[in-house]
DNA sequence: CTAACGATTCGCT
DNA sequence: GCGAATCGTTAGT
């Protein structure tokens, strides 16, 4: 099944919640060592570079980490947590302006074995893919890939293969982030009901 | 230079 | 449910 690619236009919206909604449903694909592996984004979290204490370039912050999520949306924004962790991010907005989006789950299509060795697992279920640290390692993304373009060669999205209602999506508060205060309330994490591959109900 | 810690995961109890 | 793993980033001395 052929399906389009989206351009990096797609995250050059101002609206970071808007896009963090609009990506669930929508597939991620990596293509390194001549393999393809894939899976449609099932869990999102918006953080905004204005005003939400939870994002990492919060007021202005700007370090090395965090420089590429000043650039124009398109890129990602990959980096270590927990120093074991790879979690990937799509910048967005406009350059200056520092919103991001963390992917936290897929649900696996193309590449499953591919996957699955990466994550040292010999079946699939739900633990391959449904939580940000596992689907990078899943679809082989390290911090390696800090910048790259998200309609590269080697990592892209593609239009959503099946059509995805608001109200399939479930919004609520954000993982992990309880030093943000009163930013922690705010409901910018989405999921897809239907979908086993979820972190955290 | 030093120390504390994290947008997490896994194994063990 | 709890705690270890593990290291780059960050802020403070």
């Amino acid at each position: 099944m052929l399906m389009k690619k989206i351009p990096r236009s797609y995250f050059q919206n101002n609206n970071v919640v808007f896009l963090a909604k609009d990506l669930i449903g929508k597939k991620i694909c990596t293509y390194f060592n001549d393999v393809l592996t894939s899976g449609i984004i099932t869990e999102t979290e918006a953080y905004s570079g204005r005003n939400d204490k939870a994002c990492h370039a919060n007021a202005g912050r700007r370090t090395n980490r965090t420089e590429i999520m000043y650039q124009r949306g398109g890129v990602a924004y990959v980096y270590l947590c927990y120093g074991i962790h790879h979690l990937l991010n799509f910048v967005t907005n406009d350059e200056d302006i520092a919103d991001a989006i963390l992917v936290r789950a897929i649900e696996p299509v193309d590449g499953v074995e591919t996957m699955l060795s990466r994550r040292n697992k010999r079946k699939p279920d739900k633990t391959l893919t449904s939580g940000p640290g596992t689907l990078s390692q899943a679809l082989g993304i390290t911090t390696a890939n800090y910048g790259m373009e998200l309609d590269s060669d080697h990592l892209w999205l593609e239009e959503a293969p099946d059509l995805v209602k608001p109200e399939d999506i479930e919004s609520t508060t954000r993982i992990g982030i309880d030093y943000a205060g009163e930013d922690a309330l705010l409901p910018w994490r989405f999921y897809l009901k239907s979908s086993d591959f979820v972190s955290k109900r």
